[in-house]
DNA sequence: AACTGTATGATACATTATAACGCGCCTGTT
DNA sequence: AACAGGCGCGTTATAATGTATCATACAGTT
């Protein structure tokens, strides 16, 4: 869960209309540098960079947007390098892939969970990531009927997301 | 392919032993034949040949996997060739990209529905299509629930298929 | 035959992702 | 302090995946 029911008609995962990028963002780094602590792996700058970047757009970034987007005082970073901190921040589950945009994407709960589910808005971009014991049932589910051995899943939803759903076409 | 020494009983999606490819390539064929005359589009030799790659190898190609695969006499085509014959495939629901592994699968059952899931095997790559009423209620309710409106999902499982779970590691 | 729409074949290019290598920084050991 | 080893960094080069574009061919239509 994010935000608080606010003034936009908002329970949703969606970043609404109060929200407080700033808190949200710091409280993100914040629980990524406990999580780094916890496993005696350092958060080191550039991951720092890479994470904030992504927790900034609230929604998935590719590699070399994020590219675009560093700013060394004038100089970028190669692509290989945000990928290893990508790499990094995946095996951590601070970030996820969206493997149908092939972009990246912050993670905001502290998630480790098996199947995750994420809702990608066509129109702006915007991401979330949710998940829910249903699906995790039915996944499991299909797995089994399949007498498939499970190791994760992911799912990855495209349609409107709360603020584009009225907009036409 | 897949080299199970045992005939097992099959409810599972994957291709058992006494698995008669022939039959099952032809019978797809034969069924995307019928949709494509029905939409008066046409299964030119191009789109039934990537069809046929896919339907034999019943696991996810890559793109310039097919090309590989594809023999003209010693030519072989483009990569744009290949991809528009997939994005056509896909148009129709005969074939369906994999996004986590960047391939395609063939599509078995004449499926459209909404929520798809695929079972991929990490140890061989062989791969199922799935769809459930579970898994398709619990992506609506997770886009409901976020004030989402859904359009489309994709639910990709990995793990070890029936064949490879029992092998160690 | 001329017109139109679609699929093809080819070249070039864009985008996404990794490999490989040496450097420097830390840290623990001597 | 000196040193070795591991790790992350920065860089170069390259691989893998996917598109844009354009001219041609071919079928159906008028």
């Amino acid at each position: 869960m994010k935000s608080a029911p606010e003034p936009k008609p908002g329970s949703s995962p969606f970043p609404v209309a109060g929200h407080d990028h700033q808190a949200c963002v710091d409280s993100a780094l914040a629980r990524a540098a406990d999580v780094c602590e916890h496993r005696g792996l350092p958060l080191t700058e550039n991951r720092r960079a890479v994470l904030r970047l992504l927790l900034e757009s609230h929604r998935p970034l590719g590699a070399y947007e994020l590219v675009k987007r560093f700013d060394w005082g004038g100089r970028r970073p190669a692509p290989a390098q945000i990928y290893r901190a990508l790499r990094f921040l995946e095996s951590l589950g601070l970030a996820h892939r969206i493997a149908s945009r092939n972009a990246y994407l912050a993670c905001y709960t502290a998630g480790d969970g098996c199947a995750q589910a994420f809702l990608v808005c066509d129109r702006c971009g915007a991401a979330a990531e949710c998940v829910g014991d249903a699906l995790e049932a039915a996944a499991r589910g299909l797995a089994q009927a399949a007498r498939f051995e499970f190791r994760a899943g992911t799912l990855e939803i495209s349609g409107r997301c709360p603020d584009c759903a009225p907009a036409a076409a």
